[in-house]
DNA sequence: ATACTATTTGGTACTATAGCCAAATAGTCG
DNA sequence: CGACTATTTGGCTATAGTACCAAATAGTAT
């Protein structure tokens, strides 16, 4: 059975999701994996955190349902299980040219 | 000039508008502005918590360029200010989705 | 000015998140 | 097995976020 879309249950569980989007390294794999599944090693080297660091973010997104992971002897490949969560990127340009607009360009 | 896409500074200021997103309280305040603006009464109904509460969230969505305010009388109203916020949704049950299919459906 | 209403701000207690180091686990290769 | 590499886990500290109450602010109306 289907939750109603406004019930309280509904918003915690998105928010979960958004919430494991909402950090700048998190965002920053999730951008790396646009072009398909990393090692832990490369997406360390992207954010520049210590492994285990990466490692906890990884297992935020993963437990969050927007990475998956895969292994291969020695190394984890994780990947973006649900792309369309880039797409969004473009709304938060807006927000971000809207508030700029806003900040600079508005008269009275 | 504008910034490159990947940039580190660009995914901190992305990521401070998805963690004004990341609360159940501020989604459902988002989702109720979804059909015009509401006064902080109106809001603090829908959520069910302090109103002091709702107006800590409301400055958290405009600080990030979600909402804006305007005043009338005793009144504030808030307004989405980029409505594409919500279009995101879709793709956060995807998600949701998705993850019921592997935690329930899938064989092997 | 006083009484009243809507909202914001300050303070504080509580909980959650992030980062690093060190240790544990898992797999490879000689 | 022992040495080595990739990753995860545990533990700790520092920082950030949340919620409530109480007090301050702002506007309306008498």
């Amino acid at each position: 059975m289907r939750q109603k879309i406004n019930s309280p249950i509904n918003f915690e569980r998105r928010a979960r999701i958004i919430k494991a989007m909402a950090h700048p390294s998190r965002l920053a794999m999730l951008h790396a994996l646009a072009d398909g599944e990393k090692c832990v090693c490369d997406l360390r080297e992207i954010v520049g955190a210590d492994v285990s660091t990466v490692s906890k973010h990884l297992l935020v997104m993963k437990r969050a349902g927007l990475v998956a992971d895969r292994k291969d002897g020695l190394w984890v490949h994780y990947r973006l299980r649900v792309p369309c969560v880039l797409d969004f990127m473009t709304c938060v340009e807006a927000v971000l040219d809207e508030s700029r607009e806003k900040a600079c360009c508005k008269i009275g």
